[in-house]
DNA sequence: TGCAGTAGGTTCTTTTTAGGAACTCTTTAT
DNA sequence: ATAAAGAGTTCCTAAAAAGAACCTACTGCA
Protein backbone atom coordinates (compact mmCIF):
# COMPACT_ATOMS: atom_id res chain seq x y z
CA UNK A 1 0.00 0.00 0.00
CA UNK A 2 1.28 3.82 -0.81
CA UNK A 3 1.40 6.35 1.72
CA UNK A 4 -1.64 8.05 -0.42
CA UNK A 5 -3.57 5.76 -0.32
CA UNK A 6 -4.27 5.82 3.74
CA UNK A 7 -6.83 9.12 3.26
CA UNK A 8 -9.31 6.80 1.31
CA UNK A 9 -9.59 3.64 4.00
CA UNK A 10 -12.32 3.04 5.87
CA UNK A 11 -10.14 3.23 9.46
CA UNK A 12 -10.20 7.03 10.76
CA UNK A 13 -6.75 6.25 12.13
CA UNK A 14 -5.22 5.82 8.53
CA UNK A 15 -7.61 9.14 7.79
CA UNK A 16 -6.35 11.12 10.53
CA UNK A 17 -2.64 10.03 10.06
CA UNK A 18 -2.93 10.66 5.85
CA UNK A 19 -3.22 14.73 7.89
CA UNK A 20 -1.09 14.26 10.39
CA UNK A 21 0.89 11.33 10.54
CA UNK A 22 4.36 13.11 9.74
CA UNK A 23 7.42 13.97 11.68
CA UNK A 24 6.91 17.78 11.34
CA UNK A 25 2.90 17.85 11.03
CA UNK A 26 2.15 18.03 14.41
CA UNK A 27 5.20 20.28 15.30
CA UNK A 28 3.44 22.96 12.81
CA UNK A 29 -0.03 22.72 14.55
CA UNK A 30 1.53 23.13 18.04
CA UNK A 31 3.23 25.97 16.97
CA UNK A 32 -0.47 27.86 15.47
CA UNK A 33 -1.49 27.00 19.28
CA UNK A 34 1.46 28.93 20.44
CA UNK A 35 -0.20 31.84 18.35
CA UNK A 36 2.73 31.28 15.78
CA UNK A 37 1.64 32.50 12.80
CA UNK A 38 4.47 33.04 10.04
CA UNK A 39 6.61 31.30 7.73
CA UNK A 40 9.97 32.82 8.59
CA UNK A 41 9.06 32.38 12.82
CA UNK A 42 7.98 29.21 12.04
CA UNK A 43 11.06 28.37 9.86
CA UNK A 44 13.29 29.28 12.35
CA UNK A 45 11.35 28.25 15.77
CA UNK A 46 11.19 24.67 14.40
CA UNK A 47 14.55 24.61 12.79
CA UNK A 48 12.89 23.01 9.79
CA UNK A 49 14.03 23.23 5.88
CA UNK A 50 11.57 26.22 4.44
CA UNK A 51 10.91 23.38 1.50
CA UNK A 52 9.45 21.23 3.80
CA UNK A 53 7.58 23.70 6.19
CA UNK A 54 5.93 25.68 2.68
CA UNK A 55 4.45 22.02 1.36
CA UNK A 56 3.31 20.80 4.91
CA UNK A 57 1.55 24.72 5.63
CA UNK A 58 0.47 23.88 1.58
CA UNK A 59 -1.43 20.57 2.76
CA UNK A 60 -2.84 22.00 6.03
CA UNK A 61 -4.93 23.78 4.07
CA UNK A 62 -5.65 21.66 1.54
CA UNK A 63 -6.66 19.47 4.38
CA UNK A 64 -8.65 22.61 6.04
CA UNK A 65 -7.00 22.61 8.92
CA UNK A 66 -5.38 25.59 8.50
CA UNK A 67 -6.07 28.70 6.84
CA UNK A 68 -4.10 31.32 4.68
CA UNK A 69 -5.17 35.08 5.89
CA UNK A 70 -3.76 38.38 4.24
CA UNK A 71 -2.55 40.80 6.88
CA UNK A 72 -1.54 43.21 4.39
CA UNK A 73 -2.16 44.21 0.62
CA UNK A 74 1.66 45.43 -1.33
CA UNK A 75 3.16 43.54 -0.77
CA UNK A 76 0.81 40.64 -0.09
CA UNK A 77 1.42 38.81 3.14
CA UNK A 78 -0.59 35.99 4.21
CA UNK A 79 -0.46 34.43 7.94
CA UNK A 80 -1.34 31.01 9.03
CA UNK A 81 -4.43 30.34 11.38
CA UNK A 82 -6.25 27.15 12.83
CA UNK A 83 -9.48 26.51 11.06
CA UNK A 84 -12.01 24.88 13.51
CA UNK A 85 -10.88 21.77 11.94
CA UNK A 86 -7.43 22.36 13.28
CA UNK A 87 -8.70 23.54 17.05
CA UNK A 88 -10.07 20.92 17.37
CA UNK A 89 -6.62 18.91 16.90
CA UNK A 90 -5.93 19.97 20.63
CA UNK A 91 -7.15 16.80 22.66
CA UNK A 92 -4.60 14.97 20.27
CA UNK A 93 -1.71 17.32 21.31
CA UNK A 94 -3.04 17.17 25.29
CA UNK A 95 -2.78 13.34 25.05
CA UNK A 96 0.25 13.01 23.14
CA UNK A 97 1.93 15.54 25.84
CA UNK A 98 0.57 13.48 28.51
CA UNK A 99 1.66 10.47 27.51
CA UNK A 100 5.19 11.86 26.29
CA UNK A 101 5.23 13.25 29.58
CA UNK A 102 4.96 9.98 31.58
CA UNK A 103 6.49 7.60 28.82
CA UNK A 104 9.27 9.44 26.84
CA UNK A 105 11.83 10.89 29.11
CA UNK A 106 13.43 14.45 28.06
CA UNK A 107 17.29 14.34 28.08
CA UNK A 108 17.81 17.62 30.14
CA UNK A 109 15.72 17.57 32.95
CA UNK A 110 13.38 20.36 31.62
CA UNK A 111 9.61 19.62 30.65
CA UNK A 112 6.43 21.20 29.85
CA UNK A 113 3.30 20.38 31.35
CA UNK A 114 -0.34 22.01 31.47
CA UNK A 115 -2.11 24.40 33.96
CA UNK A 116 -5.28 25.28 34.12
CA UNK A 117 -5.40 28.78 32.54
CA UNK A 118 -7.82 30.21 35.52
CA UNK A 119 -6.25 28.92 38.38
CA UNK A 120 -2.66 28.07 37.19
CA UNK A 121 -3.19 24.59 38.91
CA UNK A 122 -1.93 21.77 37.05
CA UNK A 123 -4.51 19.67 35.07
CA UNK A 124 -4.57 15.91 34.78
CA UNK A 125 -6.23 15.06 31.25
CA UNK A 126 -8.36 11.96 31.63
CA UNK A 127 -10.02 11.04 28.55
CA UNK A 128 -14.28 9.80 29.05
CA UNK A 129 -16.90 8.71 27.73
CA UNK A 130 -19.38 12.23 27.83
CA UNK A 131 -22.58 10.22 28.05
CA UNK A 132 -21.67 8.39 30.96
CA UNK A 133 -18.58 10.11 32.08
CA UNK A 134 -16.87 6.43 32.66
CA UNK A 135 -13.16 6.83 32.33
CA UNK A 136 -12.24 5.13 28.15
CA UNK A 137 -9.99 2.52 27.94
CA UNK A 138 -8.74 -0.41 25.64
CA UNK A 139 -10.80 -2.61 28.53
CA UNK A 140 -14.18 -0.88 28.18
CA UNK A 141 -14.09 0.27 24.26
CA UNK A 142 -14.24 -1.32 21.47
CA UNK A 143 -13.66 -0.64 17.49
CA UNK A 144 -17.19 -1.09 15.55
CA UNK A 145 -16.87 -1.18 11.61
CA UNK A 146 -20.24 0.20 10.06
CA UNK A 147 -21.00 0.49 6.86
CA UNK B 1 17.24 19.97 12.70
CA UNK B 2 17.47 16.95 12.24
CA UNK B 3 14.60 14.33 13.19
CA UNK B 4 16.32 12.36 15.37
CA UNK B 5 17.23 15.46 17.50
CA UNK B 6 13.75 15.88 18.19
CA UNK B 7 13.63 12.80 20.96
CA UNK B 8 16.49 15.44 23.15
CA UNK B 9 13.91 17.98 23.03
CA UNK B 10 11.98 19.08 26.02
CA UNK B 11 8.76 20.05 24.49
CA UNK B 12 7.08 17.11 25.16
CA UNK B 13 5.12 16.65 21.62
CA UNK B 14 8.89 16.68 19.97
CA UNK B 15 9.78 13.31 22.34
CA UNK B 16 6.57 12.00 21.65
CA UNK B 17 6.84 13.00 17.75
CA UNK B 18 10.25 11.37 17.92
CA UNK B 19 8.16 7.57 18.79
CA UNK B 20 4.82 7.21 17.33
CA UNK B 21 5.26 10.51 14.54
CA UNK B 22 5.46 8.52 11.40
CA UNK B 23 3.52 7.65 8.68
CA UNK B 24 2.96 3.58 10.15
CA UNK B 25 3.76 3.80 13.29
CA UNK B 26 0.46 4.19 14.65
CA UNK B 27 -0.88 1.92 12.16
CA UNK B 28 1.11 -0.78 13.95
CA UNK B 29 -0.21 0.10 17.15
CA UNK B 30 -3.79 0.10 16.15
CA UNK B 31 -3.16 -3.55 14.77
CA UNK B 32 -2.00 -4.19 18.51
CA UNK B 33 -4.83 -3.22 19.91
CA UNK B 34 -6.90 -5.30 17.73
CA UNK B 35 -4.91 -8.14 18.97
CA UNK B 36 -2.40 -8.83 15.97
CA UNK B 37 0.56 -9.95 17.13
CA UNK B 38 2.58 -11.62 14.24
CA UNK B 39 4.85 -10.38 11.83
CA UNK B 40 3.49 -11.73 8.87
CA UNK B 41 -0.14 -10.64 9.59
CA UNK B 42 0.44 -7.19 10.49
CA UNK B 43 2.53 -7.01 6.96
CA UNK B 44 -0.23 -8.65 4.78
CA UNK B 45 -3.53 -6.25 6.66
CA UNK B 46 -1.16 -3.41 6.37
CA UNK B 47 0.68 -3.79 2.75
CA UNK B 48 3.08 -2.26 4.37
CA UNK B 49 6.97 -3.61 2.92
CA UNK B 50 8.57 -6.15 5.40
CA UNK B 51 11.19 -4.21 5.40
CA UNK B 52 9.74 -1.06 6.79
CA UNK B 53 7.80 -3.29 9.37
CA UNK B 54 10.83 -5.14 10.61
CA UNK B 55 12.15 -1.70 11.39
CA UNK B 56 9.23 -0.28 13.08
CA UNK B 57 8.06 -3.49 15.52
CA UNK B 58 12.62 -2.93 15.95
CA UNK B 59 12.22 0.64 17.03
CA UNK B 60 9.16 0.56 18.89
CA UNK B 61 10.84 -2.59 20.73
CA UNK B 62 13.57 -0.11 21.78
CA UNK B 63 10.81 2.87 22.89
CA UNK B 64 9.59 0.29 25.47
CA UNK B 65 5.97 0.27 23.48
CA UNK B 66 6.13 -3.05 22.33
CA UNK B 67 7.41 -6.12 23.85
CA UNK B 68 9.06 -9.02 22.07
CA UNK B 69 7.84 -12.35 23.47
CA UNK B 70 8.78 -15.48 22.41
CA UNK B 71 5.57 -18.19 21.27
CA UNK B 72 7.15 -20.97 20.84
CA UNK B 73 10.79 -22.70 20.46
CA UNK B 74 12.29 -24.67 17.75
CA UNK B 75 11.87 -22.95 15.58
CA UNK B 76 12.00 -19.98 17.88
CA UNK B 77 8.76 -17.53 17.26
CA UNK B 78 8.47 -14.51 18.61
CA UNK B 79 5.09 -12.43 18.89
CA UNK B 80 4.23 -8.15 19.85
CA UNK B 81 2.54 -7.34 22.43
CA UNK B 82 1.85 -3.43 23.89
CA UNK B 83 3.79 -2.83 26.97
CA UNK B 84 1.79 -0.04 29.57
CA UNK B 85 3.79 2.13 28.06
CA UNK B 86 1.93 0.89 24.83
CA UNK B 87 -1.57 0.52 26.16
CA UNK B 88 -1.32 3.95 27.48
CA UNK B 89 -1.39 5.51 23.74
CA UNK B 90 -4.96 4.48 23.50
CA UNK B 91 -6.06 7.80 24.56
CA UNK B 92 -4.12 9.17 21.77
CA UNK B 93 -5.51 6.91 19.16
CA UNK B 94 -9.14 7.57 20.62
CA UNK B 95 -8.99 10.75 20.14
CA UNK B 96 -7.55 10.70 16.61
CA UNK B 97 -10.51 8.28 15.48
CA UNK B 98 -12.45 10.90 17.11
CA UNK B 99 -10.96 13.76 15.32
CA UNK B 100 -11.02 11.72 12.04
CA UNK B 101 -14.13 10.80 12.04
CA UNK B 102 -15.44 14.79 12.65
CA UNK B 103 -12.71 16.09 10.00
CA UNK B 104 -11.84 13.63 7.35
CA UNK B 105 -14.30 12.17 5.22
CA UNK B 106 -14.11 8.97 3.83
CA UNK B 107 -14.44 8.32 0.54
CA UNK B 108 -16.35 5.39 0.60
CA UNK B 109 -18.98 5.91 3.21
CA UNK B 110 -18.29 3.23 5.49
CA UNK B 111 -16.38 4.24 8.77
CA UNK B 112 -15.22 3.05 12.22
CA UNK B 113 -16.93 4.23 15.42
CA UNK B 114 -16.21 3.33 19.24
CA UNK B 115 -18.87 1.40 21.63
CA UNK B 116 -18.80 0.43 24.82
CA UNK B 117 -17.69 -3.18 25.36
CA UNK B 118 -20.26 -3.46 28.13
CA UNK B 119 -23.66 -1.22 26.88
CA UNK B 120 -22.60 -1.39 23.22
CA UNK B 121 -24.00 2.31 23.26
CA UNK B 122 -21.65 4.78 21.07
CA UNK B 123 -19.58 6.37 23.19
CA UNK B 124 -18.67 9.92 22.89
CA UNK B 125 -14.89 11.02 24.16
CA UNK B 126 -14.58 13.87 25.69
CA UNK B 127 -11.13 15.03 27.22
CA UNK B 128 -11.60 16.50 30.91
CA UNK B 129 -9.23 17.15 33.92
CA UNK B 130 -9.21 14.25 36.38
CA UNK B 131 -9.33 17.02 39.11
CA UNK B 132 -12.08 19.07 38.19
CA UNK B 133 -13.96 17.72 35.42
CA UNK B 134 -13.89 20.36 33.40
CA UNK B 135 -13.54 20.12 29.51
CA UNK B 136 -9.98 20.67 28.67
CA UNK B 137 -10.12 22.89 25.34
CA UNK B 138 -7.15 25.43 23.88
CA UNK B 139 -8.98 28.33 25.78
CA UNK B 140 -9.05 27.03 28.95
CA UNK B 141 -5.91 25.28 29.38
CA UNK B 142 -2.13 26.30 28.29
CA UNK B 143 1.66 25.05 28.48
CA UNK B 144 4.19 26.05 31.08
CA UNK B 145 7.85 25.60 30.87
CA UNK B 146 8.78 24.12 33.92
CA UNK B 147 12.88 23.91 35.27
C1' DT C 1 19.52 56.40 -7.22
C1' DG C 2 21.10 52.65 -5.00
C1' DC C 3 21.65 49.57 -1.05
C1' DA C 4 20.03 46.85 2.91
C1' DG C 5 16.27 44.55 5.00
C1' DT C 6 11.97 41.75 5.37
C1' DA C 7 8.59 38.23 4.21
C1' DG C 8 7.59 34.28 1.82
C1' DG C 9 8.80 31.41 -0.92
C1' DT C 10 11.50 28.29 -4.97
C1' DT C 11 15.68 25.78 -6.88
C1' DC C 12 19.23 23.35 -6.68
C1' DT C 13 22.22 19.00 -4.67
C1' DT C 14 22.93 15.32 -1.34
C1' DT C 15 21.35 12.10 2.14
C1' DT C 16 17.57 9.31 4.19
C1' DT C 17 13.71 6.77 4.00
C1' DA C 18 10.29 3.97 1.65
C1' DG C 19 8.58 0.66 -1.93
C1' DG C 20 8.95 -3.80 -4.33
C1' DA C 21 10.45 -8.10 -5.01
C1' DA C 22 13.29 -11.98 -4.16
C1' DC C 23 16.07 -14.71 -0.97
C1' DT C 24 17.42 -17.07 3.64
C1' DC C 25 16.92 -20.02 7.51
C1' DT C 26 14.58 -23.43 10.61
C1' DT C 27 11.31 -26.68 11.40
C1' DT C 28 7.03 -29.32 10.82
C1' DA C 29 3.80 -31.49 7.48
C1' DT C 30 3.02 -34.51 3.04
C1' DA D 1 12.48 -35.02 -0.97
C1' DT D 2 9.57 -31.46 -1.34
C1' DA D 3 6.63 -27.91 0.18
C1' DA D 4 4.92 -24.63 3.29
C1' DA D 5 4.88 -21.39 7.50
C1' DG D 6 7.01 -17.69 10.04
C1' DA D 7 10.07 -14.03 10.54
C1' DG D 8 12.92 -11.74 8.85
C1' DT D 9 17.25 -9.86 5.37
C1' DT D 10 19.21 -8.27 0.94
C1' DC D 11 19.34 -5.64 -3.05
C1' DC D 12 17.83 -2.24 -6.06
C1' DT D 13 14.92 1.71 -7.33
C1' DA D 14 11.91 5.73 -6.26
C1' DA D 15 10.29 9.33 -3.33
C1' DA D 16 11.01 12.67 0.55
C1' DA D 17 13.74 15.42 3.57
C1' DA D 18 18.06 18.14 4.76
C1' DG D 19 20.93 22.11 3.67
C1' DA D 20 22.10 25.98 1.41
C1' DA D 21 21.59 29.40 -2.07
C1' DC D 22 18.62 32.06 -4.87
C1' DC D 23 14.39 34.95 -6.33
C1' DT D 24 10.69 38.47 -6.00
C1' DA D 25 8.18 42.22 -4.35
C1' DC D 26 8.13 45.72 -1.63
C1' DT D 27 9.89 49.61 2.29
C1' DG D 28 12.86 52.58 4.37
C1' DC D 29 16.87 55.05 4.44
C1' DA D 30 21.05 57.58 2.95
Amino acid sequence: MKWNDLNTESCPVARGLSVIGDRWTMLVIRECFLGIRRFDQMQERLGITRHVLADRLRKLEADGVLKRVAYQERPLRHEYLLTDSGKALYPILVTMIEWANAHVPAENGSSVTLISRETNDPIEPKLVDARTGNEITHRTVIAKTAG
